[in-house]
DNA sequence: GGGCCTGTTGGACAGTTGCGCAATTGACTC
DNA sequence: GAGTCAATTGCGCAACTGTCCAACAGGCCC
């Protein structure tokens, strides 16, 4: 296959993994999926990689750092901190439509027992709800959310939306993507002092 | 290795496969594993189940099984709704003690992609939620708590439980169970119409 | 006791896994 | 062009997987 510069390779190596392990989940991938996914030999990847389970944890932080950055830019084209919880919450949703979590749901299961994905997990989960206590905040600062203690309300939304959306994509028919966005909304507006529905008219007219 | 009967057999292959499944993970373990621990041969396995699937979906429903039994003995032993709710909030934190959350983790990954793991799963989930959706309806009949859509309020707090109990086990040292379990009790104050504070200090009286 | 039923054995089977390594290729410098 | 170095190959290795099956053995009935 084409030679590469050990960056572009490497960045391939991962980028082909996260195409597999999205097909058929992160303990299920192997080297030989992942080569012939690249089109090159299986030998490569150990050119690069020390072993299987470092490559599977970068294709996982990449995945959820990818997720991440898009739910950043969306909340970072509103100023008003209610809107960019709008658009936490659509962006959200929508994370979920894809495969994307189940990514999540494999990383977790394997955490306790994989150091490299436990690393990768804390560090994204972390970031996830510390992008929740930054919008809190700035919203208690410009007077239009009243929250006591805005670290565990962003613990509490995002683990009702872990919570619920893992109901979605590991049961399928039980609840649907739209009733856990709504209760999310609805969490929110009662952690963060805002009136009930208020985030959902919200959101109505941003779609 | 000693005859058994057909019963015990089956039942002496679930346990040995929990046993082994709680040590190394539901996806990874195998017929020789689960033959080593009960001390038999790998054989014996394919003469009581059909496939291997079959072994991990009865062992994840027998320790799923299992923890909902000792949450339903522990609310029985109440009449009060609001002490059953009560028990099933401490009985919870105890679960998560065990690693029997993990095996949940596991199956919750494993779902999409095992029917019959994700038959099991759905089964106990929907046992659980139905579980909270009892104590609800019996608190409004006895006019001590109001809520509007008890299915709907059940699935909130027992994913929020989830989401949390999911931050402790997979990452350890985020979030403490203690805190879990004062959070999802606030939850279920806000949900059912309770005092602040009103299920923790019931809770205090009880341990 | 003899025959039968069935629980149990232990290995064969074909497939897959992660990993290592000698050989090859392609791109670069001198 | 020759030489060098690293990216890449493709196969071999040992270990493992689920499944299957002919043989064995222990208990039960006649």
């Amino acid at each position: 296959m084409a030679r590469m510069s050990p960056g572009e390779r490497r960045q391939a190596i991962v980028d082909a993994a996260l195409t597999v392990a999205l097909r058929k989940g992160l303990a299920a991938t192997t080297v030989r999926d992942v080569a012939a996914q690249m089109g090159t030999s299986s030998g490569l990847i150990h050119h690069y990689f020390e072993s299987m389970d470092e490559v599977l944890a970068a294709a996982f932080e990449q995945a959820a750092a990818a997720d991440l950055a898009v739910t950043t830019a969306a909340m970072e084209s509103s100023i008003d901190p209610i809107d960019k919880l709008v658009a936490y919450l659509v962006s959200y949703t929508r994370v979920d439509q894809d495969w994307a979590f189940q990514v999540w749901l494999d990383a977790w299961a394997e955490a306790s027992r994989r150091p490299a994905v436990q690393r990768a997990s804390v560090n994204l989960n972390v970031a996830w709800q510390q992008l929740l206590v930054k919008t809190i905040e700035s919203g208690i600062e410009q007077g239009v959310m009243t929250c006591p203690e805005p670290e565990a309300a962003a613990w509490r939304i995002l683990s009702l939306q872990d919570g619920l959306s893992l109901q979605v994509v590991a049961h399928g028919t039980i609840l649907d993507r739209i009733t856990v966005s709504n209760w999310v909304a609805r969490l929110a507006e009662i952690e963060l002092g805002l009136v009930e529905g208020s985030l959902e008219e919200r959101r109505r007219s941003v779609l």
